[in-house]
DNA sequence: ATTTTAAGACCGACCGGTTGGTCTAAAACT
DNA sequence: AGTTTTAGACCAACCGGTCGGTCTTAAAAT
């Protein structure tokens, strides 16, 4: 006979789980992942050491659990953006948009996805760096259907759609960068808009040759 | 009276500084500084670490006689690309190039940068950061005066100069990091290239634009 | 309703290993 | 002989992860 005495759910693993993910998140994407501590991530959620290793196997496992979600959540975008109806440059132009809002809603995951960047991928185990480098693939492929799009609708230049889409890629990014380092100096959503224009200038002016010439 | 008398010159003291700066770029540029450890740097030179510490007081201050090098290098650059004669299309052509030709010669110098960006400055002595920071103000106010004048001569739309410098930067530095990360999969040259045939066109049709309208 | 039971939840001392930096003694040079 | 240079043992601090043990609480048993 199966001895179900006293055995229970855990009533509060959703709710501590929560808890020490953004205490995770807070310190690693202030320290990078190799800088912080457990202790201090337990601490911050108001836990000990040992209690938080109760939750998460390693320190690892907690941080690639961050790193999933981030990705998993602008790998969505994309996606989305790729699969709408309309032009090209409608769907790049929604897609700016909702990247300009993640970025300002998860302003702790930007850094975090950013130092961990940085990190020797080496150091991880085999399987999350798999993981990881799918969704950046991923993520490249839908970004780079879109622009193949643009470019077939002559909305930008006729040059090799993947590299259109690393400058695309790099740009945001690059601009990603110095608002993390300094949003005091560098409003994201002003030159986020200030790209899409550009974008829409590119567009204007590449069609009105096309049906000039 | 200066005391000259006695004081010799070790001629083999410049040689193994550079030895040890080598070692630190290769050990530095591929862990980051909080990963790297002294007595790696020194094996790497071919020397203990109590040898390593006999040329360098501190593992900050080995690493940015490194940091430095590099800042001082991409300032010189784009200063001299601000104070050369002609147009501010040729002076930007002339940057990219000269950018490119000095990334791909360091590559471990960007590497270094690369990683040194994403840790926290809090973590370095203030005088550091404070010397740091001044480069990059420096090199930002260079290339700002570009833009304007490109903006001026209408080669560049009518925006604000200082977004679009961080822009062109921003276009730069993400396009430099794809390229640190796969060089097989992201052909630096290539990009800028790209990038720098966008900026002739824009400055084409902004003129086209102005005499035209 | 009360007692019993055992898994859930928690903690922090501790361990093994690492690292920046020091110290000393010997080797090499002049 | 005296000075410079070198090496690596050594130290204190730190960190990821473990472990023994304690407290809590839901559910089974009465």
């Amino acid at each position: 006979m199966a001895k179900t005495l006293g055995m229970r759910k855990n009533p509060v693993k959703d709710e501590r789980e929560q808890a020490f993910k953004q205490a995770a998140l807070k310190v690693f994407s202030a320290k990078g992942y190799h800088r912080a501590t457990m202790s201090e991530i337990a601490l911050e959620a108001g836990f000990g050491k040992g209690t938080l290793y109760w939750y998460w196997k390693s320190k690892e496992e907690l941080y690639f659990a961050l790193i999933r979600q981030m990705h998993e959540e602008f790998l969505q975008l994309v996606e989305e953006a790729a699969s709408r109806p309309g032009s090209a440059l409608e769907k790049l132009g929604w897609m700016g948009g909702e990247i300009t809002e993640l970025y300002y809603r998860d302003r702790d995951f930007c850094k975090l996805s950013w130092k961990m960047r940085a990190e020797e991928l080496e150091t991880f185990s085999p399987q999350y760096v798999e993981e990881l480098q799918d969704y950046i693939k991923r993520t490249k492929r839908a970004l780079e259907g879109i622009v193949k799009q643009a470019v077939e609708e002559g909305s930008l230049p006729p040059a090799d759609p993947y590299y259109l889409s690393c400058m695309l890629l790099g740009l945001v990014e690059g601009m990603e960068i110095q608002w993390l380092e300094d949003p005091s100096s560098f409003d994201l959503r002003r030159g986020m808009e200030l790209a899409m224009s550009f974008l829409l200038f590119l567009g204007e002016t590449g069609k009105r040759a096309s049906t000039g010439g």
